[in-house]
DNA sequence: TCTGGGGTCCTAGGACCC
DNA sequence: TCTGGGGTCCTAGGACCC
């Protein structure tokens, strides 16, 4: 006997744009942008002008001279996004979140109690509906990526049921582009060949797919045309690192850039860090030149990292060596950091004497001193909120043009 | 098409150990 | 002394996703 399309896909629907016009109905049913100086999300009246995201403002005002400019509600975006959750949770306690605006759920152990696959997706679309008031698209099928598909086929503001038995014919004629893990890149290579639908990508032979697509993509692609993905929905994983980035056009890699922007990045990355109780060894850098293209120095420790102050000396030594290395770039446009290989910090190490990166130097102060200072500052911000105090030179710099709060809240653009 | 920010995963080469 | 294979970790780059 068959499973049934027990795992599905939901997706909010050009999710800032909609909860925007949720907000101010004035702006329903007219061309919206999220963002100031650029695109961050568009309503669908806006993309069907073209606009989309990470456009520059002008180009999308071009295209769509009636565009209407909103700022963010970031705040609202999280508090709504967690309510469409709450009742996606109503369901199935199997709910895997994978960002602010989609997630999957396995409803195999509900369908007794609310019905086939389809009709728990259509009564998860009417709540958010009527309950919260955004449109939801959602994909039913038996396994995660077959689902997803189905979701973005279904939008926008639809439901697709992907029945076992109809999955290769419903696969077949739908662009290659939709594959997970196949984007831009692969997308013209695979032309080339002149493959351009799922069934076509089928149907060329396995050996040879894996040899142009790489050995991972090609048995993944391998794998769904021959529908087994045994990947299971899985609750909470955790982040495997934290990174910031910082692009502020060309600007001539001084002393002083690097240290406010670095410092800047460091204090976002490392404050995260504490606020989750991790810490990481490995520390990375990018930096990218003015032709963009960019490199990346990193280095991994033997004790993990979590305070500012480490955090902007590791990084500023390795931005130096990448400089060091590329001596004919003038300029450069955007610096990151990143820390990876994280351990869990427990509060309770704070108040040992022998504390996590001692890396000490003259006049600066001792591992457990930065500990304290980081403790210190973390807790005004929590009280009185983020610009009430810093290192010197961090807090004030103004790098880079989009708000802080804009970070972290990256959504989906189709 | 002039390009924002936070992530994941994969590959390949080299160092190092057994 | 030389050679070899396997495993693990680190570093750098690239593609991709949201």
């Amino acid at each position: 006997m068959e499973p049934g399309p027990n795992i599905l896909h939901a997706d909010l629907d050009a999710f800032y744009a909609s909860v925007e016009q949720l907000l101010d109905p004035s702006l329903r049913g007219r061309p919206i942008a999220v963002g100031g100086g650029g695109v961050l999300a568009a309503s669908y009246e806006a993309r069907a002008f073209g606009v989309h995201g990470a456009m520059s403002g002008w180009r999308a005002k071009q295209l769509c001279p009636d565009l209407i400019f909103v700022g963010g509600h970031f705040s609202e975006y999280q508090r709504l996004s967690d309510l469409v959750m709450g009742v996606i949770g109503d369901f199935t306690p199997l709910v895997q979140r994978i960002s602010i605006d989609e997630a999957f759920l396995d409803v195999s152990g509900s369908t007794h109690l609310f019905g086939s696959p389809g009709a728990i997706g259509a009564a998860i679309r009417r709540r958010v509906r009527e309950e919260i008031g955004l449109p939801v698209s959602i994909g039913a099928a038996r396994t995660k990526h077959l689902a997803k598909i189905a979701s973005q086929v279904a939008k926008p503001n639809g439901l697709v049921v992907v029945e076992p038995a109809r999955e290769l014919e419903f696969l077949h004629p739908l662009p290659v582009g939709l594959v997970w893990g196949i984007g831009p890149v692969t997308q013209q290579r695979l032309a080339d060949r002149g493959i351009y639908t799922i069934g076509q990508l089928a149907s060329s032979p396995s050996d040879s797919l894996e040899h142009f697509l790489g050995r991972a993509l090609g048995s993944k692609v391998g794998a769904l045309a021959a529908n087994v993905d045994h990947r299971r929905v899985q609750q909470n994983a955790r982040a495997g690192s934290v990174g910031a980035q910082s692009a502020f056009g060309k600007k001539f890699p001084t002393d002083e850039l690097l240290r406010a922007v670095l410092g800047h990045l460091a204090d976002r990355v490392a404050g995260r860090l504490r606020a989750k109780h991790r810490a990481g060894r490995t520390v990375t850098v990018r930096v990218r030149f003015a032709g963009m293209k960019s490199v990346t120095r990193s280095i991994t420790r033997g004790e993990p990292v979590a305070t500012t102050l480490t955090l902007t000396e590791t990084a500023h030594e390795l931005v130096q060596r990448a400089l060091n290395a590329h001596p004919s770039e003038a300029t450069i446009s955007l610096l990151a950091i990143s820390v990876s290989n994280l351990v869990d910090q427990p509060v309770l190490q704070l108040e040992l004497p022998i504390l996590p990166d001692e890396a000490v130097r003259p006049g600066s102060p001792t591992g457990s001193a930065r500990w304290a200072v980081d403790h210190s500052i973390d807790a005004v911000r929590r009280k009185f909120g983020r610009t009430a105090v810093g290192y010197a030179g961090v807090a004030l710099s103004e790098h880079g043009s989009v708000p802080d709060e804009f970070r972290e809240l990256a959504e989906h653009e189709l």
